[in-house]
DNA sequence: ATGGGCACCTGGCTGC
DNA sequence: TGCAGCCAGGTGCCCA
């Protein structure tokens, strides 16, 4: 479900509800998640105060005075602020109460995503350690995505979806970004011209900011952690509009696969 | 090292 | 109405 903007919507959401409160308690209804959520989360944390709600590719920190919780939201995730006393529906798997008398609520239906309890600085997980640069910041640029593509016989799209190259992008802003760039999902990475991978650098970045600015993508579930739904579904040039005309030209927008997941292009915008 | 395929899990939608 | 089949915003592992 969520990508980096549907992740950054949610930690803006509960950043001013979590930053300086202290834990009450933590209730674990299933443990079972991608994996195992660790007995060491409602023994430890109760006492302790959350310093910062950050945020790393689609990965949550919730940092306390050294170490924290990895929170991440797999396909289906969402977190949000409830009060504490709110009767847990069927797929709330997690409470971080606060003793403000709020709760940092964890709901996953499909049960991919993560709560992860450690003592060492969070961005040295393992999960962590090895992503590549925040498209959003210094470090990310087209000459980077040029020089990580050298010899790469791996199509574009795969390409910025491998979190180790980029951090935070999924389907949607991969099929949105390569739109805006003009280039074929299909194309080598290898195959590409700094200048093109200058652009899609560019378009990754402004794709981004649209969506956290307009709150994330709601296809279905999505929700901040107020509850509300994100308004950039309403922006989508390609992604989910396979048969419909293309926004630029008008020609039908192409659906197909890569790598199991669903590939839109405009073949006419979009031809190298 | 690289790339392809699959598994993990639940729910919603489509079409018979 | 029921049900089988397919699809979904992610990612890590296994294999060639």
């Amino acid at each position: 479900m969520p990508e980096l903007p549907e992740v950054e919507t949610t930690r803006r959401g509960i950043a001013p509800y979590v930053e300086g409160k202290k834990v009450a308690r933590v209730v674990v209804r299933r443990s079972d998640l991608r994996l195992p959520v660790s007995g060491e989360i409602s023994a430890e944390l109760p006492g302790r105060t959350i310093r910062r709600a950050e945020r790393r590719g689609k990965y949550l920190i919730l940092r306390i005075e050294r170490g924290g919780i990895i929170l991440h939201l797999g396909m289906s995730g969402h977190l949000r602020m409830v009060p504490a006393i709110t009767a847990p529906e069927k797929h709330d798997h997690l409470d971080i109460v606060l003793e403000t008398g709020l709760a940092l609520r964890f709901t996953d239906p499909r049960r991919f995503g993560l709560a992860l309890w450690t003592v060492e600085e969070p961005l040295n997980h393992p999960l962590l350690m090895r992503l590549g640069p925040e498209p959003l910041e210094e470090g990310f640029s087209g000459d980077y995505l040029f020089q990580a593509g050298r010899g790469r016989v791996l199509a574009v799209k795969q390409f910025i979806m491998d979190s180790r190259i980029v951090a935070g992008v999924g389907n949607i802003y991969a099929n949105e970004a390569l739109f805006r760039a003009g280039i074929n999902p299909a194309l080598r990475a290898g195959a590409i011209s700094p200048a093109r991978f200058r652009r899609l650098a560019e378009a990754l970045r402004v794709v981004l900011n649209e969506a956290i600015e307009l709150g994330g993508t709601t296809l279905r579930d999505f929700r901040d952690g107020e509850g509300k739904p994100g308004y950039f579904a309403l922006r989508l040039d390609v992604y989910g509009r396979g048969g419909e005309p293309c926004h630029n030209c008008g020609a039908k927008i192409q659906a197909t696969r890569q790598g199991g997941r669903a590939t839109y292009f405009c073949k006419v915008c979009q031809k190298r």
